[in-house]
DNA sequence: CTATAACCTCAACCTGACTTTAAGTCAAGG
DNA sequence: CCTTGACTTAAAGTCAGGTTGAGGTTATAG
């Protein structure tokens, strides 16, 4: 194996994702891998950064499309920095305080509902459309599984 | 049309969710309707209460599953009263705490990472897998967008 | 009575983020 | 050389929460 080059699987067992995944995010054009002789995937080392960042950007709540748009604004000419990726994920913190604002608002509005009685469809505010940030998305929701306890800040 | 019955359209229009929703809903066992002489449905007032109640439950992330579960827990012999909605809905709350409490952590582990500039697979809080809490679920994320401003507690 | 709007069923399709499967190839140890 | 595990591709499957369409029926206004 040339030098500082990665197979697939050694991306897969230390970034922590799925060697599926790894070709999915290929196909997506999230990520890029250099060939073996044979046509093995070899990726660069930077790759695991790539692949950690998108991660965090899941979890984030950014859609593979806008992690797409982000990873494009690095540099091509260079392996990125860390001022780099730092860039990158400042631009996260509006959208989470935002995301934390919504749920709050929901909270409240739901205590005063409970409150209040009401519950009815005219009067209340939680049966309001019109927020139409009530989608946290389809598919399976593991939101509130495993979450782990806070063990004081870093 | 019998009276206090609704059609589809009625419940559609009234409740805000499309026809096929609704028998999507009944195909799903979260919502039932008698049938006219020629087999349309045709809805009990309490349907849209019981709509009103899905639909906020998605915002506070349920799933259909689990609101399924919720609505069985209902008295089957009578009409709903506010309390009983009102006793479904309180479950609610620790849930919402929960959600906003990983998002803050999320946000916090973010600001301190930006800050120390680390970004690093190994020693970096925010690339730590096993914060299971991660995924806000697959699908298309509206989560953002159109979020309403507070104007004033109820 | 007729036009037409509203309704019916059933099957197929959609999105996003992957995983699974099938059938085959490559790399490394013994 | 042979075996075994890691790798390759492409296509299909999965899940949730619906939507869309085809082809046909019912309800109601005029």
């Amino acid at each position: 194996m040339p030098p500082d080059l990665l197979s697939i699987g050694e991306v897969a067992d230390r970034a922590g994702v799925a060697h599926s995944a790894l070709r999915f995010y290929e196909s997506e054009g999230l990520i890029s891998a250099s060939r073996s002789g044979g046509g093995q995937r070899r990726y660069h080392r930077s790759t695991l950064r790539r692949v950690a960042f998108i991660k965090v950007a899941q979890r984030v709540g950014l859609s593979l499309e806008e992690i797409r748009g982000a990873l494009a604004s690095l540099p091509q000419s260079r392996t990125p920095t860390k001022i780099d990726w730092a860039r990158l994920s400042a631009a996260w913190r509006p959208r989470l305080d935002e995301q934390i604002a919504v749920l709050q608002r929901l909270r409240d509005e739901l205590a005063s509902c409970i409150g209040c009685g009401c519950l009815s469809l005219g009067a209340c505010k939680l049966y309001n459309p019109g927020d139409a940030a009530a989608s946290l998305g389809t598919g399976p929701r593991y939101l509130l599984s495993d979450a782990r306890p806070v063990e004081g800040g870093q």
